[in-house]
DNA sequence: CTGAAAGCGCTTACAG
DNA sequence: CTGAAAGCGCTTACAG
């Protein structure tokens, strides 16, 4: 009886002077203050089953929780971030051309939030504008952020991570190599995947591969050119620096590395650019010399984007477990308990994506 | 003197028992309370400066405003949000498996919200699920969203845009017709786009044009298919049904409508794919029947996406203003009051993009 | 034109 | 284990 009365007490439509002490308001959704008086506690010990305070006696628990559930009661994020003196929210922070890198991670970021208070809000910035840490450190202040994610290459930017930390903002950094406390760092493991390029290369027979590196400063560019060696010098394949080119991650460069590596004499028969946009490029120039792919020309790029499954052959190429790299992210800003320990390394390997561009050399 | 004091008080490093009347706290940054009492002011005149109420003595309003910039003090949007029972938030709520789109979508809101308190929040959702509309609307009353921006195709969901008002959170649909108020929609000119892609295929001396459709329920695919036929048919251009195919914007869709319409007899000396994932699926099947391009059949496809570049030969394409899109749905969020009118079309047009994937045909 | 009081929905000390 | 008071940083009525 009482029960029913209370429940249409939250469903009735908006009248105009409410009667405020029964039930709950109507035309909006219940408050901590309903759900104390309607399960006759204080807000402060429906705060604390919110919280999962363990001071709580059980029977108490069990019965706020009961009102909770029957009027579909939900904490509103903004008053407890008020509350808190920090909103629910993490940022997303990138500078990164690749629009399917940032959905993917972006989507995992979101895994890891969904069914909590928490959302995701993103930050874009231009990490050659002399402002943009500036720039950051407004957004997360203004926002009082729990957090955020840092893509690369700005993840690789230590004076952006200081100013974070002056910010008093938590960060995760997605990153290649150890450069920060493992709380605070996802490890993609190119050196891994690019090892295995390196094998498969080697495995069908090619002994003389082109290899077009990413931009010089960046961390994944030195990863990945060193994972390559490594692997080719523990297989005997010889490595000279004429095999090497530097790129841009770009289309662009990407064909001027091919242009480069297929003048060589003899000419490479198998080029690994090290991300897809730069071996679309080489797809081009292989085109235009009337070479073959992958007859005259194996070809492997990284990244699995879009791309590489449209491109004519389809092309082999890494594929990075990027939405499990935003989900690990985020729960190390939403559980920095658990952040702690030696889970620097994600458990997540990248692997190789095998299609149509490569096969044996000729001879 | 009195001045430089309080200077000092905001920058000094954390003191521990640091005295409370003086000027602003140390290690953090100013309040509203903080420039009343530096304005010697009540608060609620600072909030009607920061509100920019017109009830406020110019001079007052200067003086406060001066105490503002003295402090770089800017509003707590958290508690702006509660105390005005909204977040300063804008969602972007979405269905689409194309990266590229949702990115530009979403940089073109972030454009329209920066220098702003606002923040985009992002959230994909599944529209196959039974709860999706649920899923939204538990994400905006939780959130207390401004506003929501809804792109295609789940745009086109009327089920949703009703929960969203019974929400009482305002919405703007990207889209293609005019389904709803003119404040709450931007409409994407698929037709006159179209329409272009017609007229230049005509004008190289194409008259067999073969055309891959999107999938039935889509209003794009609806509004494309209209505007292509009456462009065709305003240049008297036979388009007979046989020349027109279903597709589902998927790669796997643009074979298999490639491999029908190249089967015909004679065949399309032209296809027009609607969307660049379909056209790049007839690439491959041109290429497997040993057809060229443009030699052999000319392609047009329709996002220009970043695949449309990087194919071989590169492809002519529609490019659609998506960015702008983005930024003119966020601005009628946050200007409400400048969104009515007729402004439902976006004063900025597609356009096409020619590359090399079209040529006048053999004979 | 300006302000003192009460409130948004929650939490942190502080008592008991 | 539970609660009354004060506060997070801002606003909306309501006075004057």
């Amino acid at each position: 009886m009482t029960r029913s009365r209370k429940k249409v007490a939250l469903n009735r439509p908006a009248a105009k002077g409410a009667s405020k002490p029964a039930g709950v308001k109507p035309g909006r959704n219940a408050t901590i203050n309903d759900i104390a008086r309607l399960a006759s506690v204080s807000k402060k010990t429906v705060s604390r089953v919110i919280n999962q305070s363990p001071l709580v006696q059980e029977a108490t628990r069990a019965r706020i929780q009961a009102v909770i559930d029957k009027f579909g009661y939900v904490p509103d994020p903004q008053a407890r971030g008020l509350a808190f003196r920090r909103a629910f929210l993490i940022g997303l922070v990138y500078d990164n051309p690749n629009a399917q890198y940032i959905v993917n991670l972006m989507e995992g970021a979101l895994e890891a939030v969904r069914n909590t208070e928490y959302e995701v809000v993103v930050h874009p910035c231009d990490r050659m504008k002399p402002d943009f840490i500036a720039g950051v450190r407004r957004f997360v202040e203004r926002q009082k952020l729990r957090g955020v994610i840092l893509m690369p290459p700005i993840s690789e930017n230590d004076d952006l991570t200081h100013a974070l930390m002056a910010a008093d903002c938590a960060y995760v950094r997605i990153t290649y190599a150890q450069l920060d406390d493992p709380a605070r760092m996802v490890i993609s493991n190119d050196r891994l995947a690019v090892a295995e390029v390196a094998n498969y290369l080697v495995s069908l027979g090619h002994r003389r591969i082109g290899y077009i590196a990413g931009p010089p400063g960046f961390r994944s560019a030195i990863e990945r050119l060193a994972g390559f060696r490594e692997a080719l010098a523990a297989r005997g394949v010889a490595f000279p620096s004429e095999l090497i080119v530097e790129g841009g991650y770009t289309y662009e460069s990407g064909v001027a590395g091919g242009e480069k590596l297929l003048a060589l004499d003899p000419r490479p028969t198998a080029i690994f650019a090290s991300n897809d946009e730069m071996a679309a490029g080489v797809y081009r120039v292989a085109n235009k010399l009337g070479l073959a792919i992958p007859g005259d020309l194996s070809i492997v790029g990284f990244d699995d984007g879009p791309l590489a499954a449209r491109l004519l052959p389809s092309m082999t190429t890494i594929r990075l477990p990027i939405r499990e790299l935003g989900r690990l992210a985020a729960n190390k800003i939403l559980h920095p308990e658990a952040a702690g320990g030696h889970a620097m390394v994600t458990p997540l390997e990248p692997h190789l994506v095998i299609r149509d561009s490569c096969q044996p050399p000729a001879r």
